[in-house]
DNA sequence: GAAACAGATGAATGCGCTTTCAACGCGATG
DNA sequence: CATCGCGTTGAAAGCGCATTCATCTGTTTC
C-alpha cells in the first residue's frame, strides 16, 4: 500500500508538500500539485484515515446511534445521515443498540471518543444521560428534544391536530389513541396535542410496543372504547390494529377509521391504503448531519430544527357510519 | 480526554505496561493489572482508536457496502453484520451506494483502505471488479457468488423448487415468473431452478425493478400469460402484484396464487398473508462477519456458506380454481 | 538599489498507541 | 554455587500523516 511518502518521492517533492497538494491544493504551485496528484493516482494512493485522524485530531467519521436498524423508520434516518455525510467526506459509523437502553450509554461513549460528531436517535435514554453525552462532544438529537441541545424533530403535534381535524370533519366525535412506549419522547409529545381539537373526545388506550404485534394486542382494547376512529402511535401499530380488526370481522374503514404515523412503505402496500401522517425521516437524517457539521465549525446557534409533517389521506379513514 | 500515558502515570507504571494491562491482560502481573484498570476507570479513559489503528495496523472497523439502507432486506443484513461485529469488538462503517454502480467502486476502494475487512453486498458489480476488490483486502460477498471468493448466499434454487412443488401440489400447471433485475446474481440463480420441477410450465415475464412499483407494472404482464400462479423475485414485487391485481378485480388467492421471496415484515401485515420463501438475512449478516474474522486470522478455507431457505405457506396460495 | 514582504517549500515534530528489544529478577537446574 | 531460562517490565522506535517553523525564492515598495 502506497503511503504519502511514496507519493512524495515519486513526485520529487517533500512529504509536506505532497500532503498539502492533496488536502490544501491552493497552497501549492500548480506544477507541483499536478505532479503530486498524478503520482498519487499512478500509485493508487489511498490516504490512511487513521493516520490523518491521529495527526489532525479529526476522525473523518460521523457516529450514528439508533435503536434498531431493521426498523424501517430508523433505516430511513440512517439513509439520510449516510448520504449527507458522504457529501462532506465523512464515513458513518453506525451502532444499533438493539433497543437495549443499558448497553446504549457504553456504546455512545465508545463511539463518541472516536468520531467527529454523533447523531443520536434514542427515544428513551434519560435526559440527564443525554446531557452528559452532549458535554463529551458534538451531538445532534433526532426525533427528540432536550432543552439546550441541538435537535431535529418533527412537528408531530401538528400531525396529531391534522389527523384529529380530518377525523372530526368526517364526523368522528370519539377517538381512541393507541400510544407507543411511555418512555418515548415523541409519544409524550403527541399525547400533549390530543386535546388540541374541540368537539372531539379522545380516549387513551395506553402504551404499546411500537411494532406490528403491539397493534394486534391494542386493537381489542381500542374497540372496547366504542371509538369510531383509532389514531395510532406509528404505522406498524396501525397495521397490527388493522390486521386484528380484520380477523375480528371489523371492517376498515367501513366500521372504524384508522390513522397511522410515519408513512412507512408498507402503508401503501396494504389494503385499505393507510391514512397516515408522513414524517420526513430521511430528510431528518440530512438535517441532523448538516447541523452537526455547522455545530463543529461555528458552534450551536441555539436553533432546533422542527420539520413539518403532512397528513396523507388515503383509504383507511371515511365518514363515521350513521347508526342504522 | 485522558490518554494511555495519563493512565500509566496514575497507576505508576510505564505506558507499555498500561497498554498490555488493557489489551493483553495475561502478560501483566495481577497487582499491576488491577492498578491500571482501576486508574483507567477513574480517569474515564477511552482508547483512541485512530492511534490504536495506526500503531497496530488494525482499524477495528468492518466495512459494509450495500445498495440501499432503506430497503428492508438490506437493512436486515446490516443489522446482522452490526450485531456480530460488536461481538468481536469491531465497529461498522456502512456505505449506502444508493443503487449507483458507478459510485460503487470508488466507495469500496476508499472504504477498503481503512477497514479490517469488508462485507460486500452488491448484486450488480461486474465480477471482474469484485475480484479486483477481493485482491485489495479481506472481503466476503453476501447474496452473491464469485468463483474463488468467500461468500454467504442463500439456497434460493431450493426455494424456487419448494415453491414450485407447493404450487404443483395445489394443482397449478402454468406459472409465471416475475423476475428481478437481469444483472442481479440472485435473479440469475433463481431463474436456473425454474425448470427443476416436472409437470409445470413456467413463463418468464421478464425483468422488473425489485420494488413495489415494479410489481404493479408486472402484474398485467403476468395476467396476460394465463398462468394460475405467480412466482415473484421478491416480496416487494409480490406486494405490488397483489396491489395491482386487487385494483383489477382479480382475487388472490381465489383467482391466482402469488408467492414472494424474502419474507419481509410487510409480508405478514398484508391480506392475504403472503406465501413466501423466507431468507435468513440477518443470519447472513452474522455469518458473513464471522467468516470475515476467520478470513483475517486463518485465511480462507475455500468454503462458501450457503444458507437454507424455507417456504412459508400462508394465505396467498391455494388450489387452482376448477373451471366452472 | 536595498529593504520589506508574500508565497512556496522542506525539515522536523508529535498525535496516542502497539510492539519490539534489552534488562531485570527470580526459581529451577546442573 | 554458577548457569540457564522464564515471566515481567520499561525504554524506545515507529505507524502515516498534518502542521509548525524556519528557510528560501521572487516580487514589490520606497
Amino acid at each position: 500500500m502506497a503511503t504519502l511518502r511514496d507519493v512524495a518521492i515519486a513526485a520529487g517533492v517533500s512529504p509536506a508538500t505532497a500532503s498539502r497538494a492533496l488536502s490544501a491544493p491552493d497552497s501549492v504551485s500548480t506544477a507541483r500539485r499536478h505532479r503530486v496528484i498524478e503520482a498519487a493516482e499512478r500509485l493508487g494512493y489511498q490516504p490512511n484515515r487513521s493516520a490523518q485522524a491521529l495527526a489532525s485530531g479529526q476522525s473523518g467519521h460521523v457516529g450514528l446511534v439508533l435503536p434498531d436498524l431493521a426498523n424501517p423508520s430508523f433505516a430511513a434516518i440512517a439513509k439520510g445521515v449516510q448520504a449527507q455525510a458522504r457529501g462532506s467526506r465523512h464515513s458513518v459509523l453506525v451502532a444499533d443498540t438493539d433497543e437495549d437502553p443499558r448497553a446504549e450509554l457504553a456504546i455512545v461513549r465508545d463511539l463518541q471518543a472516536n468520531v467527529d460528531g454523533l447523531v443520536l436517535c434514542s427515544p428513551r435514554m434519560p435526559e440527564e444521560q443525554i446531557r452528559e453525552c452532549a458535554a463529551a462532544g458534538p451531538l445532534v438529537l433526532v426525533n427528540r428534544e432536550v432543552d439546550g441541545l441541538p435537535s431535529v424533530t418533527f412537528d408531530s403535534a401538528s400531525g396529531v391536530t391534522q389527523a384529529l381535524q380530518h377525523l372530526r370533519a368526517l364526523g368522528h366525535r370519539h377517538i381512541a389513541y393507541i400510544g407507543g412506549p411511555t418512555s418515548s419522547w415523541s409519544d409524550a409529545h403527541r399525547r400533549r396535542a390530543l386535546g388540541s381539537v374541540d368537539g372531539i373526545e379522545v380516549t387513551d388506550v395506553g402504551s404499546h410496543r411500537p411494532i406490528h404485534q403491539g397493534g394486534v394486542a391494542a386493537a381489542d382494547l381500542a374497540l372496547e372504547t366504542g371509538a369510531t376512529a383509532f389514531l395510532c402511535y406509528n404505522d406498524l401499530i396501525a397495521l397490527g390494529v388493522m390486521f386484528r380488526l380484520r380477523a375480528r370481522g371489523v371492517r376498515v374503514p367501513d366500521d372504524v377509521s384508522v390513522v397511522g404515523f410515519d408513512d412507512i412503505g408498507a402503508a401503501s402496500y396494504v389494503s385499505p391504503l393507510l391514512t397516515t401522517v408522513a414524517i420526513p425521516l430521511t430528510r431528518a437524517g440530512h438535517e441532523a448531519t448538516t447541523m452537526l457539521e455547522r455545530l463543529r465549525l461555528d458552534g450551536w446557534d441555539g436553533h432546533a430544527v422542527r420539520l413539518p409533517v403532512e397528513l396523507l389521506v388515503r383509504e383507511s379513514t371515511r365518514p363515521v357510519p350513521t347508526p342504522a
